[in-house]
RNA sequence: GCGCCCGUAGCUCAAUGGAUAGAGCAUCUGACUACGGAUCAGAAGGUUAGGGGUUCGAGUCCCUUCGGGCGCACCA
């Protein structure tokens, strides 16, 4: 345990609830007055008829924090100023150094958590619609992993569903090797729009579409094997955007639509047999308790169309069924962008009214906003039409390649592999940097700038940090002792000792802008004692502490970066 | 019509109900022949869209107006 608000939440905590009687939040928070503060005596003021700076005095009075505190000063209407001795900080940082995980401990209560995220569409290419959706997921994947979750990544693909009739149609049309090959090559979206078109152009081949989708849907083994392949092709497709994009989502991650279908049947019986379902309109419908749309009528979610055919609300009721019954998750993660969130909250109801959701099982939407353009619209070519992942991600790369040329010292490859980590990172740092429900506009130089608050600061802070053992050729002992004269010095432990804090945070809430704006504040803290505190030319002890300092730095970066899914070069 | 989200410095964004609303970029001034100048320090920049309310305390919670985005039956 190095997270010194953890602590003094602690300490303060059982003094507040010597003092009220009950359990008191002491409100301990970093602080521009001192170097935190303890504001839970004012909330008290009017419960207990006391006065706050009187409350405060006495909660001082009966904390135990002797071993943490230098000073502490009640200031204002009741403010608890807390001023942390010096050998406290120095002996957690000592701690925090000769631990593997950096002070942050694995959580006390491992769950199973199901994160749904990235859910392309077969036989679509990945636009850029799916990067955030993605590169948040993947996120949230890595940091409940370390943490010590059960992390169940569950890619709900787009492989099922009325487009596969005339997908597999059009296959059939252009005969398996030729589409094979025109789909191997990638071009996935031609393929697609030219199945569209010919069904809108000809109601023949609409018409064996339609009669294709009722012979999948039977479990036809001719056609399925037909719309095997195009699933098929679509992954390969997709598992090398992952590739690209640097995410831990692989081939057994893939968990379509289509691995519902066993489960829709019973899913609908269930929910007959508890009275839920309702037929309107020919559809078997459940009404969910608290919603109404347009006509002040209550908000269907349709289980099955009139047609037969089941919707996308069965399939979504099978999944939280399936996730919490059968993979016996307790908390469900959906990373879906902000216009579904009605239809996730329907979802979660019905579940809930069901009973497949039900404590301590919770469900949640991490929802987020829109990628626009520099002009501030949706993203989108000079053509008009959607931008695709890869050639988003290829772009910035080689943006980034153009930059990275600058450095002389770097060989090709080199050169190559540090575009590839500051390009990918650069994006994946703007869409985690800012709160998630706030769309965000792309500006490659801004993201791609080496200063200011992007993804290359961090990584240069990093590849500074790595230079310095490198130019002294030393290799920092991590059992040194910690000495922290200098103010620089001592800012640098407090950002030090915050991280384990913000991970949690980051872990409980799916705020990612948080940990990313710590990174920036721990590398600004650097910077400073960079540059006011030399590391190579100090001699003994002082040195020592000052290598410690700099590969604690270090390994603090390069672990909150991928929790964020950023790789840290060694040199740039 | 009903509902959800957003509105903070010139720009891009922070701020679990706490003190004087903070960063970065851009601007201006300054520093050091630099352990990576792809740097650092300082200055300037605000009626938190407007108006009410709750609270000891509101950018944050409630009501309302304005502006922008989105959702509301058989696509997912």
């Amino acid at each position: 345990m190095t997270d010194l608000e953890s602590l003094l939440n602690d300490r303060l905590a059982a003094a507040f609830a010597a003092v009220a009687g009950e359990a008191v939040d002491p409100v301990v928070r970093r602080s521009q007055h001192a170097d935190f503060q303890a504001d839970g005596a004012l909330p008290l003021a009017r419960r207990l008829g006391r006065a706050p700076r009187e409350i405060a005095a006495d909660a001082l009075g009966r904390a135990d924090l002797a071993d943490l505190v230098a000073t502490a000063e009640i200031s204002g209407p009741g403010f608890i100023n807390l001023k942390l001795r010096d050998d406290a900080l120095a002996g957690l940082l000592a701690a925090m150094s000769r631990d593997e995980r950096l002070g942050v401990p694995t959580t006390a209560a491992p769950e199973t958590v199901v994160i749904d995220y990235s859910a392309p569409n077969v036989a679509k290419e990945m636009h850029a619609g799916h990067l955030r959706t993605t590169v948040i997921g993947d996120a949230a994947a890595r940091t409940l992993d370390w943490l010590g979750h059960d992390v169940r990544r569950a890619n709900h693909v787009g492989d099922w569903g009325t487009p596969f009739g005339m997908l597999i149609e059009h296959l059939l049309d252009l005969g398996e090797t030729d589409a094979a090959h025109d789909l191997s090559i990638g071009d996935l979206n031609a393929f697609y729009q030219s199945a569209r078109m010919k069904f809108d152009a000809d109601p023949a081949f609409a018409e064996r579409s339609r009669q294709r989708v009722v012979a999948l849907q039977s479990g036809d083994p001719a056609t399925l094997r037909l719309w095997r392949l195009l699933v098929d092709e679509s992954e390969k497709h997709c598992l090398a955007v992952y590739t690209k994009l640097g995410v831990t989502l692989t081939a057994e991650h893939f968990c379509g639509e289509s691995y519902y279908n066993d489960m829709l049947a019973p899913v609908v019986d269930a929910l007959d047999g508890l009275g839920l379902l309702r037929e309107s309109d020919g559809a078997l419908c459940v009404f969910p308790q608290g919603f109404t749309g347009r006509d002040g009528e209550p908000m269907p979610i349709i289980v099955r169309k009139r047609d037969g055919g089941y919707g996308y609300g069965a399939t979504d009721l099978a999944a939280i069924r399936h996730r919490t019954q059968d993979l016996k998750a307790t908390r469900l993660l959906y990373v879906v962008g902000s216009p579904q969130h009605q239809h996730l909250e329907m979802v979660f109801q019905t579940a809930r009214e069901a009973g497949w959701l039900s404590e301590p099982a919770r469900a949640v939407h991490v929802g987020f906003g829109q990628v626009l353009g520099a002009d501030g619209k949706k993203l989108a070519s000079r053509a008009g039409d959607a931008v695709m992942l890869m050639d988003l991600l290829d772009e910035a790369v080689a943006r980034a390649a153009a930059i990275v040329e600058n450095n002389p010292d770097l060989d090709a490859d080199t050169r190559a592999e540090v575009a590839r980590m500051v390009g990918i990172g650069a994006i994946k740092y703007v869409d985690l940097s800012s709160d998630r429900i706030k769309d965000y506009s792309f500006n490659w130089d801004r993201m791609l700038s080496f200063s200011g608050d992007t993804g290359a600061y961090l990584q240069y802070t990093y590849a500074r940090i790595n230079s310095i053992f490198r130019r002294g050729g030393v290799v920092p002992d991590r059992a040194a002792a910690v000495l922290l004269d200098s103010p620089a010095e001592r800012a640098l432990a407090m950002e030090l000792l915050g991280f384990a804090a913000v991970v949690a945070d980051a872990g409980a809430t799916m705020q990612f802008h948080r940990l990313a704006g710590y990174l920036q504040g721990l590398a600004g803290a650097y910077t400073a004692f960079y540059d006011s505190c030399p590391v190579l030319k100090a001699d003994g002890p002082v040195r020592a502490s000052r290598l410690l300092l700099c590969d604690l730095t270090a390994r603090v970066v390069a672990q909150g970066l991928d929790l964020l899914g950023i790789e840290a070069p060694e040199r740039m």
